[in-house]
DNA sequence: CAGTGCGTTCATTCCTGATTGAACGGAATC
DNA sequence: GATTCCGTTCAATCAGGAATGAACGCACTG
């Protein structure tokens, strides 16, 4: 709440992700732990973002499934840990590239169903889903890319414990 | 209302949009006019729809914003009409592209502020902007085919007035 | 210059999904 | 086996934006 920029950063990716029709906090949560570098616990995050314990553990989750976050047991297991992934934006890029798929499936078989003597609109409305399947390969085919650049190039392996 | 294939595309869209964190209706909007082919007015958007004449304005124009549709006034004038344009998946890409550029560079930018000492975050962050902005050139590039290839065949000139 | 038809605006209402916080369950510790 | 410490779940609350519809403004018509 210090209005640091990184505090700023924080608010900033919550907002984005908030419009972008995301939980305000996973977008938060994601801003925290690329900053930090370092895995952190749910305490430590809700600590730090001021948020309650059950959304800390949902929104983590969801950047779980996502993929932009990994959730690790240090040594001896005492609490969980969370870690943004090395590329985090390429595994949103990924979820993004899904959802246009399942969207261009969905109104393809829709489209499949429309009534004898709609061929124009039918046309239209495939042509639409094909947009959206063909933008899906070829953001596969860039993140297929970028994924072999990050392997390429390791990144950095310092931290710096802030917080 | 009838559950027809058509009428499940246009709720489908209106979902999607919604999914994505704008207005259910805009989706239900450039679905109507996708499938229709032809100038709407605003009369009929809300008759078809069963909406509002504030929210099919508001969200007509909202579309035109985007690009994904456009206003006409056909021969003598009596009331506008709206017309999908001919890829209107092409517009929303862009306009994706955009907020991917926007966003890439608020993040930068306050990256910059972070303190010293924080050089590894900083990086962490800048990347990850980075990652925004290189997509959205290669987002750019895509579109900028796809575009080419939409003037290269002009695709069904033909109508079929349903609703 | 009153009357009509159209699009826009805006205050209000409504609705949905995010967020909370208390309760729960399970594992590890003593 | 009691206790403590986690993480998860879920019912209740809250907030924010979508949707409405009445009021407004403007342009054309007669």
């Amino acid at each position: 709440m210090n209005d640091t920029a990184i505090d700023e950063f924080i608010q900033a990716m919550g907002q984005l992700w908030h419009s972008e029709g995301r939980p305000r906090i996973a977008g938060q949560v994601l801003a925290y732990l690329i900053v930090a570098g370092e895995p952190r616990s749910l305490q430590q995050m809700c600590d730090a973002l001021q948020i309650s314990k059950g959304s800390a553990s949902t929104n983590a989750r969801l950047l779980e499934d996502t993929g932009a976050l990994r959730r690790v047991r240090p040594l001896g297991a005492r609490q969980d840990a969370w870690l943004a992934v090395p590329n985090p934006s390429l595994a949103l890029l990924q979820t993004v590239t899904r959802r246009f798929r399942t969207s261009a499936d969905a109104i393809t078989r829709l489209a499949g169903a429309f009534p004898e003597g709609m061929a124009a609109a039918q046309g239209r409305v495939e042509d639409f889903a094909d947009f959206y399947r063909r933008s899906a390969d070829f953001m596969d085919e860039w993140a297929a890319r970028v994924g072999q650049d990050c392997q390429a190039e390791p990144g950095e392996s310092k931290t710096d414990g802030e917080d």
